[in-house]
RNA sequence: GUGGGCGUAGCUCAAUUGGCAGAGCUCUCGGUUGUGGUCCGAGCGGUUGCGGGUUCAAGUCCCGUCGCUCACCCCA
């Protein structure tokens, strides 16, 4: 009977497969690990919220609010988004949950799938996945600084080479006001110059040319006036101490005046981690600029806690995208031993046997000894099969006649030995010889 | 949202000017008593992404649609 339709999974998303299962797992366990060790603790907020709070968190006018949520109406007349992104949840958990009376700062960390309706290419999705972190209710430089310490140290614990960090400092609203006209009006001179895209961001999002790619483009910014020259006191001490950290720390950074990210509530540090791309090497063409992978990013967003409670809330955090971590995990081909390793396999040849065999797999089982079987299969040829391809080191036999004497052969798979064992004592036999 | 490339078995791919939809791998079973890997044999697996059109005849040509992919935009 042919199915009504071939469903498919929806555009944008995927499954992650028992294979891949070991890269998931990893990249969980690296990110638990390094959270832990800087003293941050989980948080998992819903995945529905309220969709004003991405709204007013992130700015009516930026590119995730305007056409990339996953917004609709529930049942009850609530508008709802499927997250696009961590921090604002965060944040209304913090203020909702009182965790200002917390000792200060808070930090959290999670694990999280997020939404975003867009074209979908390669490492990009509209499902997929961030780890976070989030310093909240301290001002202090110097957890800039560790957030971004951290990013990099979740990469060194995957094994990944070739890591960047590229930070800026936007400002602060008592400066960057400043800034945007300076800027604006620079550009607007000259206007006919710039590519046609860079047009269309100059009336709504002057930041956003700095970091236009085109040749065009690139030699007017060259002399278009320095946002790091127009920080305030409090912005240009505040940028002077991230960096401070950072070589303290020696953390590998570069400047880059032209990096902005895209969310009204980012103030003062934004960074992102990204990975310099070797694979030109076929490359006829001059691909003038270096291919860059964004791995993650993040920044100070001193001015969300204010949107969201009415108070200042000095804030810092970063997002990394665990799809693309594990792209480039496969891509320099770190090796991670699989989830599912059985030692031993456990055969039966008849009914008795195959009943007893029920049994000492539960023996086997709680007695912590990784035992795998073919329960459904009646051959000893095909047990024997799959014992072989589970890469199993023994295989125990239980047949009709083991069965009734009480006893089990034990077969080496390497070398085709085989010896009868007491029933009673194939543990303890199993064990010793797992040890060797 | 815009533009290019591609959709044949679970995977990798064939199929001549339009002429019976195939192979390798995987999987299942077998190669005489209760013994794996190698080897040999057999089987399972497809309305050629889907829907129309042209034709005696369409995997092949045309239109639409969905999906994948790459680039742009933007990002993780």
């Amino acid at each position: 009977m042919k199915p009504k339709k071939q469903f498919q999974a929806p555009k944008g998303t995927f499954d992650i497969l028992p294979e891949d299962q070991k890269y998931w797992e990893k990249v969980r366990k690296v990110v638990k690990h390094v959270a832990l060790g800087y003293g941050f603790e989980r948080i998992d907020t819903p995945i529905l919220e309220d969709a004003e709070l991405f709204s007013l968190s992130e700015g009516e006018t930026t590119d995730v609010v305007e056409k990339q949520m996953y917004t609709f109406r529930t049942k009850g007349g609530d508008v709802v988004a499927l997250r696009p992104e961590g921090t604002p949840s965060i944040m209304r958990a913090y203020v909702e949950r009182g965790m200002t009376n917390a000792p200060q700062p808070v930090k959290l960390y999670y694990l999280a799938p997020m939404f975003r309706y867009e074209q979908p290419q390669a490492g990009r999705y509209r499902q997929h996945h961030q780890a976070g972190l989030e310093v909240i209710g301290d001002q202090n430089p110097i957890y800039d600084a560790q957030i971004i310490s951290m990013c990099i140290a979740v990469g060194v614990e995957l094994g990944l080479k070739n890591l960047n960090v590229e930070i800026n400092s936007l400002g602060c609203p008592k400066c960057r006001p400043a800034y945007r006209t300076q800027l604006a009006r620079y550009f607007k001179a000259r206007a006919p110059r710039l590519c046609k895209d860079c047009k269309r961001r100059l009336k709504y999002n002057p930041l956003r040319l700095l970091d236009c790619k085109e040749e065009q483009c690139q030699e007017l910014k060259a002399n278009a006036p320095n946002l790091i020259d127009s920080l305030c006191q409090e912005c240009h001490d505040h940028f002077k101490a991230v960096l401070e950290y950072l070589d303290e720390l020696a953390v590998p950074y570069a400047l880059n005046p032209h990096l902005v990210r895209g969310f009204d509530y980012y103030t003062k540090t934004v960074f992102e981690l990204f990975l310099e791309d070797e694979h030109a090497e076929g490359g006829s063409e001059k691909t003038h600029e270096r291919s860059r992978l964004a791995l993650g990013g993040g920044g100070r967003y001193d001015a969300l806690g204010k949107i969201l409670s009415g108070k200042d809330v000095p804030a810092a955090g970063a997002g990394i995208g665990m799809e693309r971590l594990i792209g480039v995990m496969k891509k320099q081909g770190v090796k991670i031993p699989p989830l599912y390793r059985p030692e031993v396999f456990l055969a039966q040849l008849g009914a008795f046997a195959r009943k007893k065999s029920l049994k000492l797999f539960e023996e086997l089982r709680h007695s912590g000894i990784m035992v795998a079987e073919s329960f459904g299969k009646d051959s000893i040829k095909a047990q024997l099969r799959s014992a072989d391809r589970a890469g199993v080191k023994i295989t125990l036999i239980l047949g009709q006649k083991e069965a009734i004497d009480g006893v089990i052969l034990m077969r080496d798979m390497e070398t085709g030995a085989q010896e009868s064992v007491e029933l009673e004592k194939i543990v303890k036999v199993i064990k010793e010889k797992l040890k060797k």
